[in-house]
DNA sequence: GATATGCATTGATATAGGGTAAGAAATGCA
DNA sequence: TGCATTTCTTACCCTATATCAATGCATATC
C-alpha cells in the first residue's frame, strides 16, 4: 500500500490495517509530467485524486482568457471537480500538475465500495467537504475585506510551504490579482521591513 | 406538521407519511421579529435553521465594522454556520431576520436523531453542502473574474425575488461593493436599456 | 402633523489595482 | 555553453470602485 496514503490516513482516522489496505486497494496510481492535465473543462470527471507526491492545482479559464486558480493540492491533498464527479456532468475546470507529480485515483464504483465497506469513510469525507466548505467561505469574506496586500501577507502565513513552490503568477491568479500587483506589493513588503 | 417543510421535503426527497411527521417532530418553531438575531459572532451556534416565511441573512463583520453578506435565506431554504454548529464553537457569523420571519429550528440531538431515523436525510444533507459548495466556488470565480455591473445582473438575474424584498445596500454588501456604486450601476443600467 | 431615522442618490475627489510594454532575471533545453 | 522560453520586475498611464459629504425621500415615532 502505498506509503504517503497509509501515513495520512493512520493520522486521521482510526481504522485497522486491514481496512487501511482494502481502501488502498481501491485506489490506482497515475504518474503526471509537469503540465499534464487530469481534468479539462468539458470534460466529465471520472476520479477524484489524491496527491502522494508534487503538486496539482484546480482553475477555471474565464471568457477573456485569464486563469482563477481555486486551490492548490500538494502532497496529502485531495484534489476534484466534486460536481462533475458526483453527478456525471462536464466540468467548468482543469486540473493539471505544476510539478511532476503523482496522484492516486478514486472513481465512482470504488467510492461507493469504500462507502460500503468502510462505514467510517462516509463521515471522514463529510468532514473534508465541510472544512472545504468553511475555507471557501472565508476566502469571500477575505477577498470582500482586505487588501491585496493584506491577502498576500495572509496566505505566505496561511501556506508557507506553497509560497516555495508554486510560481509568483499563479499566487497571484489565486489570489485574484495580476502578477505585476503582486510583483510591486512584495516590492513594497520588502522596503517596509 | 408545517406546511411550508412538508411541500418542501415532499419535492425533494421520496418519503412516506410517517417520516415524513417524523422529520416535521424533531424541529421547533421561532418566531423571528424584523432585526432579531439567530445567531451572533462569539455565540456557539445550537441550531440549523430551516425558513418557512421571511428572510435571514448569514453576514461578518470585519476590523472596520462593516458588513459583508454570505447569504440570504428566504422561505424553503436553510441557513447556519455549519462549522460553529457541528463543532461547538464560536461562530464569527451573524444571523438576523431582515424581514419578520418564521424558522423551524433543528438542534445537534435532533439531527442525529434524524439521521439515524431515517437515514435517507444524511445524503439529502450532503447534496445540501455540496451544491453550496459548488455555489461558493462559483462566486469566488466570478467575483474575479466579472465586473460590479456584470455581478449585479447576474444577481437580479439569478435571484430576481431577492430584488424585490432585500434592500440595496445589502445586496451591495452581498456583491462585496459600497451601496453608492451599486447606485450608481443601476442608473447605468437603467439608461443603457 | 412635526420630527427623527434610515435608505438611496448624486457630486467631487482619491486610490488601489489594472493594462500595456519593455527589459531583466531565471530556468530549461540542446 | 549558449540560446530560448518562461517568469519576474519596473515604469507609465488609466479605470473602476471607494470615500466623503450633502441632499432628498420615505417611513416610523411621538
Amino acid at each position: 500500500m502505498n506509503e504517503v496514503l497509509k501515513k495520512y490516513l493512520k493520522n486521521k482516522i482510526s481504522l485497522n490495517e486491514e481496512q487501511l489496505e482494502y481502501w488502498g486497494s481501491l485506489l490506482t496510481l497515475r504518474d503526471l509530467n509537469k503540465n499534464d492535465f487530469l481534468l479539462r473543462e468539458g470534460d466529465i470527471s471520472k476520479h477524484t485524486a489524491f496527491v502522494t507526491k508534487g503538486c496539482l492545482r484546480l482553475y477555471s479559464i474565464d471568457l477573456k482568457g485569464k486563469e482563477h486558480i481555486l486551490q492548490f493540492a500538494p502532497e496529502e491533498w485531495w484534489i476534484g471537480d466534486m460536481e462533475s464527479f458526483s453527478k456525471n456532468t462536464p466540468s467548468s475546470y482543469f486540473i493539471d500538475a505544476i510539478e511532476d507529480s503523482e496522484v492516486l485515483l478514486m472513481d465512482l464504483p470504488a467510492q461507493e465500495t469504500l462507502f460500503r465497506q468502510i462505514p467510517e469513510a462516509v463521515a471522514f469525507f463529510q468532514q473534508l467537504m465541510q472544512n472545504r466548505q468553511v475555507a471557501t467561505q472565508k476566502r469571500i469574506i477575505f477577498s470582500m475585506s482586505a487588501s491585496a496586500e493584506q491577502r498576500y501577507l495572509d496566505f505566505i502565513k496561511t501556506y508557507p510551504s506553497f509560497t516555495q513552490r508554486v510560481p509568483q503568477h499563479m499566487i497571484a491568479s489565486y489570489l485574484g490579482i495580476t502578477p505585476e500587483s503582486l510583483s510591486r506589493i512584495r516590492k513594497q513588503v520588502i522596503t517596509k521591513k
